[in-house]
DNA sequence: CCCTGATTCGC
DNA sequence: GCGAATCAGG
């Protein structure tokens, strides 16, 4: 395979979607993950997030301190400034370049996940497959949020507002996000029961 | 173990 | 330019 423009522009659109480079490969085809670092490298754009100001060379070298050049030599750039300054003064101590906003551990955004599972609503599931899952709770890997992938069941157990919940972890069936077991409850035949025909 | 991007370097 | 191998991390 090779760098089509159609390629390079999924790509593109792709990175800037904050998608993962193993992602992009899997979508393009024909490449892995590397390739597509590597391309992502080369077009110069592994910053994925535009450097302010204009279109200006950007050394890819990895700054570990971009210093907050305070307005020494640099001419003024004509800042809209959005920042909402309520009517507090500049304090003269208080200084935070990139603190943006929300709190540091209320945020935990999945990127490309399946949408949450659905409860396992012991109701309406066969009992086969309640008793499978039962079972398979009881061996789980308890993984935590983080530690999902896309070859991890993303069952949840337990209750999300305490400490009592967990992830199932185990190997998920082929393409499904979930392990056997849930996918057995996850995904009913839309008929569990006979429907008694009336 | 699974994954992530970054870099190197022979091709 | 390309990307596998490798590195460095989570």
């Amino acid at each position: 395979m090779s760098w089509t423009d159609e390629r390079v522009e999924l790509l593109k659109k792709m990175w800037s979607e904050g998608q993962s480079a193993s992602q992009i490969a899997k979508e393009l085809g024909g490449v892995t993950r590397n390739a597509v670092i590597g391309k992502v490298h080369r077009l110069g754009l592994s910053n994925r997030t535009a450097p302010a100001g204009g279109a200006e060379s950007a050394p890819a070298a990895a700054e570990p301190a971009p210093a907050p050049t305070p307005a020494a030599k640099a001419k003024a750039a004509p800042k809209p400034e959005p920042e909402p300054e309520p009517a507090a003064k500049t304090p003269e101590v208080a200084v935070e370049p990139p603190a943006p906003p929300m709190s540091p551990a209320r945020r935990a955004i999945i990127p490309a996940g399946q949408p949450l599972p659905p409860q396992p609503s012991a109701n309406e599931i066969s009992p086969e497959a309640f008793a499978k899952v039962s079972e398979v709770e009881k061996s789980a890997k308890r993984i935590t949020l983080m530690e999902l992938t896309e070859r991890t069941c993303k069952w949840p157990i337990g209750d999300p507002a305490t400490e009592d919940f967990w992830f199932c972890g185990l190997p998920v069936q082929q393409g499904k996000p979930y392990c056997e077991a849930h996918v057995g409850v996850a995904f009913q035949p839309m008929s569990s029961r006979r429907d008694r025909r009336r």
